[in-house]
DNA sequence: CGCGGACTTGACGTCCCTCAACGCCAGTGG
DNA sequence: CCACTGGCGTTGAGGGACGTCAAGTCCGCG
């Protein structure tokens, strides 16, 4: 690996000096692998560590008290796990392989004297975090205000998005890591209907399934049934971030 | 106004020094007064300002293709306003103000310069930032995993736990400045189901009513009605920021 | 006095949940 | 080899929570 996964991440967003690349190299401590269903993470842990997710995908969620749990957010190569251990003591959520995963730990510490040596890159986590709240924010309004279909449509196309920028494959063809269930429990529904309506969507021909393997048929159908409104990431126009301080 | 809303937001979190208290306070800018419904921000704005609250209570939404709404979030004394704008170039989120307001206007680049000069106050952004995505994941979770009367419940809730803190108010009694779709919007049902929501609240003698003045009775049901899970936030002793930099 | 906006309440419809049964498949142990 | 098990997917029938539609009240305001 040459460099690392934050190095990576954050070069998408604007091009990285030698220096801050090193740096972010050095954010990333112990790697850890896990298996399938190792739970890295548990809600009300004390002291939670802080990860960086290398290789495979995860996922967190939130057990509400009456036994539901609700999937907060699916997490992918460079995505930083559990930065709310930055702030509070105690774990808010639960994170958990959905995959053969590799993670590296990442020092509080460090994060501070990051702030110092490196300005702009501590003004780069703002704006990645800005990116998250906008992510989670479009989820809000489609548990809020849209149909179970539409939901499901949402979870599947964010999905295959985010699959496509890790694994660089561009067919539409991916490998949905997930049961109906799990898809359920990130989109508020039961798993029951989750079937009904993958079934619908099948029907209609929007998409095709095959064991584990889901494909778009008619993907302008799907994004319209999702209410889907694409977020120019990345180097795209949407984004601006001439702001930033200069590298060091 | 001795010190700025955002000196006094982060200082709730630790002290800060006299510099970083200047640095803040230069931070906001030409200060603009709002009448009540007057829209500051609109979803889709080109380049959109960014903006802290010095007064008032506001909130912001996204309207979906069908003509819904959906509330995101409501803005108090010392929230920043559009910080997504510090990325897109086109504004996410619709923001409006409920009351009499007063904001001021941040510069992008004085962002940049802040991280440089004052890399705590940075890292205290990134903090805040992640107690914001807390909020919003108990959010999430309540939309897709709990009732119509925990939804309402855990509204009313917040929007009094934020009023105490702006206000100072100690008592159990406040005005939401709400109408009853507006609750719908931000819960993600329908004004006619509020109704009939708070009306049950009212009647197993949880709140009382009175005009636009909203009283708690039973505090201690409502917050379990509402699966109120507390997160002390401020200088309690779930907060952890050891972590970060010295002051400057 | 008329008007519009918010609140209230009832009747009815629908979307999604619950419960239940069944099939398929991968283990696993005999 | 087969019986047994548990997890996941699939489908149907029935019910409940919430939405929709409609009517009426109250209140502030021109």
């Amino acid at each position: 690996m040459t460099t690392s996964c934050l190095a990576e991440r954050l070069g998408e967003l604007i091009d990285l000096s030698d220096s801050e690349k090193a740096a972010l190299g050095s954010l990333e401590l112990r790697e850890r692998t896990l298996r399938r269903g190792v739970v890295l993470l548990r809600e009300h842990d004390k002291a939670p560590e802080l990860f960086v997710v290398r290789r495979g995908t995860m996922m967190s969620y939130v057990i509400l008290p009456d036994g539901s749990r609700q999937i907060v957010r699916f997490l992918f190569r460079g995505d930083l796990i559990a930065m709310a251990g930055l702030v509070y003591r105690t774990a808010p959520e639960t994170v958990i392989a959905l995959t053969e995963c590799a993670v590296a730990s990442v020092d509080r510490a460090a994060v501070g004297s990051l702030a110092v040596e490196h300005p702009r890159l501590a003004a780069l986590l703002i704006a990645v975090d800005q990116i998250e709240r906008v992510a989670l924010t479009d989820r809000l309004a489609g548990l809020g205000r849209t149909s179970a279909k539409a939901r499901v449509a949402a979870l599947l196309i964010e999905i295959r998005n985010r699959l496509r920028v890790v694994d660089g494959t561009g067919g539409d063809s991916f490998h949905l890591g997930l049961t109906q269930e799990e898809i359920g429990d990130a989109t508020g529904l039961t798993a029951v209907h989750v079937n009904r309506m993958l079934r619908q969507l099948q029907d209609e021909g929007l998409i095709a399934r095959d064991g584990g393997r889901m494909t778009f048929v008619n993907e302008a159908a799907l994004l319209r049934t999702a209410h889907h409104t694409a977020r120019d990431s990345a180097r795209a126009a949407g984004v601006d971030l001439s702001w930033l301080p200069p590298a060091r």
